[in-house]
DNA sequence: GAATACATTGACGTTAACGTCAATAACAAT
DNA sequence: ATTGTTATTGACGTTAACGTCAATGTATTC
C-alpha cells in the first residue's frame, strides 16, 4: 500500500507556515522526516505529529515541551518501568493543563462580564 | 483612608519574579506604579494588573498582547464610539479564547486516553 | 560614620524561535 | 542549452523577554 506522502512546502502551505520552520523544528527534534535523495518527504505520522506541535504553540507552549509531548506518544509500551515513568509524565502534563483551564475559564469569564456592561452602556445610550 | 502599598520587591517575592521582570512590564507600558521620591510604590490596582499579566503569560500571550488586554479595562465608559470598538476588541479576544479553548480540550482528552492505555498495560503486566 | 540593605538607571548579554539572504544542486519546461 | 522552480545547507540577522552586571543614591543599623 502506498501512503500519502507531502513535500516541504506542501506542508508549510497546508498548516501556514514557512519552510524554515519546519526545518527548525527537526533541528529541535520534533520531527525526522524521510529523505528522498537529499529531499525531505513528509508522511502521514509526521504530519500529525507537526499539527500537534502546532496545537502546543498556539497553547503557549515552547519547542522543548512540545518535545517533551510528543515524545510521550513514542515511548515503548511493553517496558514497565518506561510506562511508570510515562504514566507519572502523562499525569503532570494533564495537571498542567487543567491549571491552564482555570486560568483560561477565568480570564473567559471577566470578558464575558466586560462585553455585557459595554452592550448594557450602548443600550442606555442608544435610547436617548 | 489609607491603601496598602508595596515595594518592588515585595510584589516580586510574592508573585515569584524578579524585580527586572517586573521593570519590564513597566518599560512596555503594561504598568505605571506611582513614584516616592524615585522609588516605585504600587497600589492594590497595580498589583491587580501585574497579576492579570502573569496569568496571560501562563496562558501563553505575549506582553504585548497582555497590553491590549489591560487597557480594555481602563477604557473610558461613557464615549459611545470608543464603546462600539472596545466592545469589537472584547469580542474577538473572548473568540480566541474559546478557540484555545478547544485546543486545551483537545490535548487533554488525548492525555487522558494516553494515561487510561498506560494503567492498563501496567495493570496487565502486574497481573502475573 | 562605616557598613548593610534596598532602591535607581543604563548598558550589555542571552535564549528561543524563527527570518533572510547566499551559494549550490536537481529537475522540468521551453 | 538556458531559464525557471523547488530543494538543500550554512551563516548571519532579528525580536521578545528578560538576566546580569556596574555605578550611584538613600535609609537604617551598629
Amino acid at each position: 500500500m502506498q501512503t500519502k506522502l507531502w513535500t516541504i512546502s506542501e506542508l508549510a502551505s497546508e498548516l501556514g507556515m514557512t519552510t524554515r520552520a519546519i526545518r527548525f523544528y527537526e533541528d529541535k527534534g520534533l520531527l525526522t522526516p524521510q529523505r528522498v535523495g537529499v529531499n525531505r518527504v513528509y508522511n502521514y505520522q509526521d504530519r500529525a505529529r507537526l499539527k500537534l506541535a502546532l496545537r502546543g504553540k498556539r497553547l503557549g507552549f515552547s519547542l522543548g515541551e512540545i518535545r517533551e509531548f510528543l515524545e510521550l506518544y513514542q515511548l515503548d509500551m511493553t517496558k514497565v518501568p518506561q510506562m511508570q515513568f510515562l504514566l507519572t509524565r502523562v499525569q503532570d502534563k494533564t495537571n498542567q493543563l487543567r491549571r491552564q483551564q482555570e486560568d483560561l475559564a477565568a480570564m473567559l469569564q471577566e470578558l464575558e462580564a466586560l462585553e455585557v456592561e459595554c452592550q448594557d452602556i450602548l443600550r442606555q445610550q442608544l435610547k436617548h
